[in-house]
DNA sequence: TCGCATATGTAATGTTATCACGAAATTTTA
DNA sequence: TAAAATTTCGTGATAACATTACATATGCGA
């Protein structure tokens, strides 16, 4: 008997650079954050992530290349996520909005198309960076 | 005096081969159907991809890091599209819905986010492709 | 024609991701 | 528990995607 996900030792250490960082990393940076854990091909890093990201503790964001841990490990929601993300800082917030996702979702049942996943990025400024940028 | 937009040779060579082509190209696919026309470093496609995608004349799908002609070149729409690509054929399906722009659009005014792009992507399988796969 | 902005050519380099192969660890099954 | 099957891991090489740096050319207005 175990928890519901068993990591390894890897996943593990992968996870933790995601959540102990304030921004997505890339998984090279996640490589060298990790090279004091043993960690030395680029392959350790991406083969940690793609068990994360199936199991939903962790999103990719394909618009930069980068990683985050799930702002909602424990419910760890398959569903159509969205993203926004800070150029400037960095910074990306998480969320769902139903209507959204139903929308899509007709839009594919009327088109007879079969979603395996749904992409939603806002590219922008977060609150925060446009202060003083009027 | 000239048309909305004159295109260099090489924007045009660029935009000729995404128009032409049935799927989405790579910017090194595009750079090897461009030899014959003398084309020899990535950074001339990129560059003319760059004028092209700022005039609104080809869309760029961040989920597969390829890129395609808008489908509505008329009204280069610079709003938020939405594409539905087909892993399986790699088709591509432009669309755009105003609610889920607006709801987006809601969801950045009420966070004090500003928005400079939006991507909204569907991976899956299209209708052509899903039949005879129950 | 001069000066400036834009476009181009080219090599080198940087960044992101996967392949191929074998070894080690873990789980399953008998 | 031992053998078999599965999963994970280590490593080097390579593929795929994108940018930097610098030199040259081209068009256009003053």
């Amino acid at each position: 008997m175990t928890t519901a996900h068993d990591l390894t030792k890897n996943q593990s250490l992968v996870f933790s650079a995601l959540s102990d960082a304030r921004a997505p990393l890339s998984a090279y940076t996640i490589l060298d954050r990790l090279r004091e854990d043993g960690f030395r091909a680029p392959l350790q890093v991406y083969r940690a992530l793609e068990k994360l990201l199936e199991i939903g503790l962790v999103h990719r964001l394909e618009s930069i290349n980068a990683f985050v841990a799930c702002a909602h490990p424990q419910c760890h929601n398959h569903g159509t996520m969205a993203f926004a993300i800070c150029e400037d800082c960095g910074n990306v917030r998480e969320f769902t909005d139903d209507q959204i996702a139903e929308r899509l979702a007709d839009w594919a049942r009327t088109e007879n198309f079969r979603p395996h996943k749904t992409i939603i990025e806002l590219r922008g400024q977060c609150q925060a960076c446009s202060i003083g940028e009027p």
